[in-house]
DNA sequence: GGAATAGTGTCTTTGAGACAATATATC
DNA sequence: GATATATTGTCTCAAAGACACTATTCC
């Protein structure tokens, strides 16, 4: 029988503690990176963990989740409110912080590659590290990025979410290598293009001239992100899916 | 800042309740059915929510939902022990109960038809509403409910799902049914056939000649069940994708 | 036989994948 | 010119969709 039968019952409820953690991903020289911070205190002193922290009394969990993610990168509150938040899963075991109650709300976040993180406060303690080949985390943290990669990958199948991993103008190359780290395989290029232009609202092009070259080569013509938020029909993996 | 930046401080956090709410679906008739709970207290006395509970002390929220829908079903808890019960999201915003912060996370659950909730304690208050032209629910279930919707339909894509709307041994035609009312469209008998039977491990014959009727044509032959949780490809659906 | 449902076969169109060929830049 | 990258074009194969046709039951 539920502690509350009738409803919730303010007398029978247990209090837990709510947190938001981060799983905040972006692509630096074709490898995906994770930005992690260094436990200041007990327990996995001085290991590593996601960034994020409580809810406050008056927040829902993604603003608090925005204000923790503008804490730790140094962007500002406006950067940080137009990027595409994705609630991933909360983790509830009941020993997963061995000293209290807590439940996490996890997110992930992706960015276009930026400089190491700045700003004052919990900024000072966040660096960027290599996803692959990554130590253990702190608590279930190792859990949450595991679970947070599998997702990422799989939007990358039907939205369009590859595109908040490049600048605000990006070539068709760079998007493609977006997609090659994050699914880890190698791609067809002028298939990638056919199926990229082929599908409307996913990237437009930029007007002028201007073009931009990434070393010796032909310079690759500009697109912004489109409008659209679900590509249709999809842009399967090469291989398997996740269930 | 965040309220401690050095990690969990056992002094600094925000007691919450922390509840599942059950999204419990099946197929009657062709038509989506939703369990839903009369309330028997205020706030929204008399209206009708999800099913849910606090998660106990000791419990994870899978463990807590899992005990919720045995009580509110009757089933036993081994049944409901080999179901696959969806995490769908957490609903954190701050006035979402009126009388005290409440956090909850959601879970989706697919059942084949059953008799009307039986057995003793909560079951009692609950029934079977069609899905389409419900009411208004109680809190953010209305949100809720239509985000379960919205996940439900976009799994049948590319997962093994709807088996769990069919008894153990069904017919094609009653899973084509099951995709035809989730979806709200309907699909080509031939091209639904050999979709399915083409997928390894999506559905398996039942040995000998047993068959059934659905009414007075050609019986059915029975199937079970696979072993497969992904689809692969995905069954798309006729119209758009979900973001 | 007629109606209803189950199941098979076939044709057409669409999209994915492989890959050749061409274009434009740097050195 | 050599090399590197971008871009276009073509061919093939697999899957999806439409739909005609056969099979088996109840009335």
């Amino acid at each position: 029988m539920s502690a509350a039968p009738e409803g919730y019952d303010p007398h029978a409820f247990v209090p837990f503690a709510v947190t938001v953690d981060l799983a905040v991903f972006t692509v630096r020289e074709a490898r995906l990176h994770v930005l992690l911070v260094e436990r200041g205190g007990e327990p996995y002193k001085g290991g590593w963990a996601l960034p994020g922290g409580f809810i406050l009394p008056r927040e829902s969990a993604e603003e608090a989740a925005r204000r923790e993610l503008a804490e730790e990168t140094g962007l500002t509150q406006d950067t940080v409110g137009g990027l595409h938040l994705e609630q991933l899963r909360t983790y509830t075991e009941p020993d997963r912080d061995p000293r209290m109650r807590v439940v996490s709300v996890a997110y992930a976040a992706l960015l276009p590659d930026l400089p190491e993180p700045r700003g004052g406060g919990d900024a000072a303690r966040a660096r960027w590290w290599e996803a692959r080949d990554l130590g253990d985390l702190a608590f279930d943290h190792g859990r949450i990025l595991a679970d947070a990669y599998d997702r990422v990958g799989a939007k990358f199948e039907y939205t369009c979410l590859a595109t908040q991993f490049c600048p605000a103008e990006f070539t068709l190359g760079e998007l493609q290598q977006v997609y090659e780290t994050v699914w880890g395989v190698e791609l067809d290029r002028p298939n990638f293009r056919r199926k990229v232009l082929a599908t409307p609202g996913f990237v437009e092009a930029v007007e002028g001239p201007p073009r931009r070259t990434g070393g010796r080569g032909k310079p690759a013509a500009l697109y912004r992100a489109g409008a659209a938020a679900a590509l249709h029909p999809p842009l399967l993996r090469p291989e398997g899916r996740t269930g």
